[in-house]
DNA sequence: AAATCCATTTCGTGC
DNA sequence: GCACGAAGTGGATTT
């Protein structure tokens, strides 16, 4: 079997089924297999889904997705690294064990409908723009937009809490935390930010005023009421320059 | 074509592809295309992927994944819901369209090695055990896991901060707040059961104790600093009755 | 539609 | 390996 083709095999014996899937599995192909079948996991939870009809794709990085026709997310997975293989049993069979934690996948088809098993070359990596960095970029490159007379001393500044996303000061001197969000934020983000600037205050062990400043497209009502408990500022900023 | 039949086509010219994706779409079938293809992301951010060979998966109801040889989530996607249509231009173009927000995402082929078109039907819901709600339904069970003389008196009781997992009274009668977690916890559980703790004190704004306990497997270094500061309790259970 | 929070979150980064 | 936090997080539930 070339490496170069793509196996196919529409409504295979189990056999057959088995012989295309593990070819693919030693050759490092991406395999996909649709048919009805039944899945068990076990691990960090545990599941069982009884048979219905699903497609599987077994990646060459030792993923295996199980998705059914609705949803984004697959009904049952294995994360990559995972070890994989096929054997028939009453029909075929398709384990994946994983160690650290202990999880084990197993796919049982009652019948295969069609089996593929691709040879894939990708070499390309994703660029994207909207995120968080680049709002930190943003920032750093027109402190303004925080607020006039900012200016940032440092960025993933460690404290004892953790590493706070941009560091400063104002315009009196006083220092100041910045934590960013790419998306309208809730309590969560408040509370980050709150721990921050409390670790600040204690690390610096000073007379140091310290500020917080959470900057994000918007905020829910909570958030907005527990950052004023908190005394903290908020500055609308969206991730794209708009 | 049946709706019965699983509609393949290895190597077709573009026109074939896209026949054949069209009649998936129309006729309710998940469809998979396998091929060499440029991917561009336009929406709450923006993306690009240049040309490798990829597997893109179209779902009924209206999800769109596009899968490349590792990695356990899909290097592009569109949610369920959006409307997607295949036209031939240079090649195969898939549209997928989102309203609010608004959300694009386009994957032109320059080839396509297959296309497959399946019906499904899955009736199964997936049983899923070792949840957050297990563990939750575990000490509503046997209180005394959290520890010796605590009554549970509500789930998801309300409080100014959120609803509180399970809300009850400790042998002393003071008030406790149960946060529960599946798994090993950082600091941002704490703080939200801290958020919880205080909001009950307020809404109470009476004399009354609020105790706070964390019931989780494990805790990090930090969590458990956190924990102390706040004056808050831990409880080691996991999930499973193990 | 908005808000909140769980998830077998996954993924990346740093230690 | 653990810890921490971002993500176009997704998904469920409730308002």
């Amino acid at each position: 079997m070339s490496a170069r083709e793509t196996l196919t095999a529409t409504l295979p014996s189990h056999g057959r089924a088995q012989e295309v899937v593990e070819a693919g599995l030693d050759e490092g192909l991406l395999v996909t297999v649709f048919g009805r079948c039944r899945v068990e996991y076990e691990g960090r939870a545990s599941s069982t889904l009884e048979a219905g009809d699903r497609l599987v794709v077994l990646k060459p990085d030792g993923t295996v997705l199980v998705h059914t026709e609705e949803g984004q997310q697959p009904v049952n997975w294995q994360p990559p690294g995972c070890t994989q293989d096929a054997v028939v049993d009453d029909g075929l069979v398709i384990h994946s064990h994983r160690e650290s934690p202990d999880e084990e996948l197993t796919v049982e088809f009652d019948s295969v409908r069609h089996v593929v098993a691709y040879n894939v070359t990708d070499e390309q990596d994703l660029s994207l723009q909207g995120t968080e960095s680049d709002m930190r970029e943003r920032i750093l490159s027109d402190p303004s937009l925080v607020e006039d007379g900012f200016e940032p001393r440092a960025t993933e500044r460690e404290t004892s809490a953790g590493a706070v996303d941009i560091y400063g000061v104002d315009d009196t001197g006083d220092a100041v935390v910045v934590e960013l969000k790419r998306r309208r934020v809730g309590p969560d983000a408040v509370s980050q930010l709150n721990r921050y600037v409390d670790a600040l205050k204690r690390d610096l062990h000073a007379e140091m005023h310290v500020r917080g400043i959470l900057v994000a497209p918007s905020l829910t009502d909570s958030a907005h009421h527990l950052l004023d408990r908190h005394g903290l500022d908020f500055v609308s900023l969206s991730p794209a320059p708009q």
